[in-house]
DNA sequence: TTGTATGCGTTATCAC
DNA sequence: GTGATAACGCATACAA
């Protein structure tokens, strides 16, 4: 049915093998040939066979034109659903402009130690990794292929390429934002895992000269989903009981329409008596939330894409240094903040 | 490197041929060397390898062993996000036990008349389609594979195969729990577009005798996803506008915390003043609401799975006359229905 | 029923 | 540089 190698060396009056060096671009053609060639690829759309292409290779090929999204366990919220969809989408377009195929697959480790078929077989050329194996022989396998992680949990301990959010940045931004609109005591209320932007708000806030004052960061290890708008009563609860207590808060949007429950609680308007910024800027809620929340969009559709770039580095050059990408957020203003210092001059 | 049919015929004694034969089970074979051949198998833990087989058909193959989900346009709220992931939960994970490959496709049909590649190329048995194409070139490609539509809109003029979420009989059931539960006003408030649910409704009421107050049905196109929580304030006001209001709505998680709003914003509580049912169990709000949202569970994973088991029936049999499926929900009870019967006899 | 031989589209290994 | 040709692993037409 298709155009085969065949019918461009008949038709260009090459041989086969010169049409394949052509296509793989490698070793040396004549000038004046490798146009004649790629004329007649173009004139009859030639497409590669991926089938035939990928039989050469038997385990861990290179040439199968195809990556797999691996993702150990399923996301279980809202927000994780949403951001690994965005992710796919940012990666699937990507791997589809280059002309190779997307696989998907969801390893539940929990369930023995079976690994997933895609890495048995040498069906693919890469990987992209989303959470990590939590077994030797797991992370064995995964190392078997050039990959790229997406938003490790711990980026410094991770030895191949990776693509992440700038948390430390994103929480820079805001503290900036905030303090740019007269607020020096802000409140930072998120899960105890996110180190990073924990380390951005504090930074920032000893570089601008804000309340450095540590009863204004409330972070714990709590329930993930939420289980109820109640979950976080005790944050705003502890903030409230500070002498000073806050004039912002910097959270993340899955949190904050629980925050803006407390808040209204204890008769706390947003913007008018605390404002609020959020992060991600996945979600509806961003929208839906009244005021509107304004959150610094983390890029969850760039990563994707960028990782797949990433990763077809990478198997251009398996050996190279392994790299760490940040990528930046940006500020996405919405009616949740108040600027006190507007206030001040009228 | 990898185990081979001529390692299993050397091994069981027979020919390639007969090895292939018993790999594709159809035709002939003799139960001796059969279950010699299997036993081979098993103990080398022999896996056909998919670029070879893939190799043989050309355009519309039967046995690369790939399946593709196409996903018209990108989900961009939550709730579709949300759904698609679990969607494609279910389905990689029966694609997966069934040894095949699972590919992700979105495909942005504005971008230009580009047909997938994945379509171009005879890279998959079938098709797991979500959404539709609106173009007849795409239609006439996706009509090249055996494929199962899931949760199409309007699945009367489908012509292929179907999974659907029962909407009309989680229709009915929403009405009835709340029917037992002493509830004769039941609004209805939700997009235009779900027919069925609204049918469901419609019927259920009639059944059980039930005030069939077209007052109660608030039905309109509003803009998805929602601008703010303030969005659904019209449904609200023109329900308590009646002569007499419900004491029930049947709606749809994603509609309901704008409906908590507005119903708080005149002073009704959930549930002591009005009962609200969701529907589709798919978002955390479900949990997060205050307080907690009775919801029909709509079985997005199920949906998946059940998607992929027929797509390989219909690859088994590609002329036989097409299905729907219809998959059923589960009403997930929390805490936003009173029962009203059970007040009566205190 | 079973085995032999050949082809699928591409790349790699040789010679030239 | 270039061209012929032998693999790759499987399925199938044909012969037995």
């Amino acid at each position: 049915m298709g155009i085969t190698v065949v019918d461009i060396a008949k038709k260009a009056d090459v041989s086969v093998a010169t049409v394949s060096r052509v296509l793989n671009d490698q070793q040396k053609v004549g000038a004046e040939r490798k146009q004649r060639v790629l004329a007649v690829m173009e004139e009859l759309n030639f497409q590669p066979n991926r089938w035939a292409r990928g039989m050469r290779k038997g385990s861990a090929g290179e040439k199968t034109g195809q990556i797999a999204m691996l993702m150990v366990n399923r996301p279980d919220t809202d927000l994780h659903q949403a951001y690994a969809m965005q992710n796919m989408h940012g990666a699937q377009q990507e791997i589809a402009e280059a002309g190779r195929n997307f696989l998907f697959c969801i390893w539940h480790e929990s369930d023995g130690d079976t690994i997933p078929d895609i890495l048995l077989n040498g069906e693919i050329d890469g990987l992209l990794v989303k959470g990590q194996s939590a077994t030797e022989t797991g992370k064995k396998w995964l190392s078997r292929y050039p990959r790229v992680r997406i938003n490790p949990s711990d980026p410094s301990k991770v030895d191949c390429d990776c693509v992440m959010v700038d948390y430390e940045r994103g929480s820079r931004d805001c503290v900036a934002y905030l303090a740019a609109r007269g607020h020096r005591r802000i409140a930072f209320v998120d899960l105890q895992a996110f180190d990073s932007k924990l380390l951005g708000y504090r930074k920032e806030v000893k570089e601008l000269g804000l309340d450095a004052d540590e009863g204004l960061i409330q972070v714990r290890d709590f329930p993930v989903p939420l289980k109820s708008n109640s979950d976080l009563d005790w944050a705003i609860e502890n903030l409230w009981s500070l002498p000073k207590p806050p004039t912002a808060i910097l959270s993340h949007d899955y949190l904050c329409s629980a925050i803006y429950k407390s808040l209204a609680n204890r008769g706390l308007k947003v913007p008018d008596n605390v404002s609020v910024v959020g992060y991600d800027n996945v979600l509806d809620c961003c929208r839906t939330l009244d005021p509107p929340l304004t959150s610094v969009d983390m890029g969850a559709f760039d990563i994707g894409k960028a990782a797949a770039k990433q990763l077809f580095e990478r198997i251009g050059d398996p050996q190279g240094r392994s790299r760490k990408l940040y990528i930046q957020g940006r500020l996405v203003e919405r009616d949740s903040v108040r600027d006190l210092s507007a206030k001040e001059t009228t």
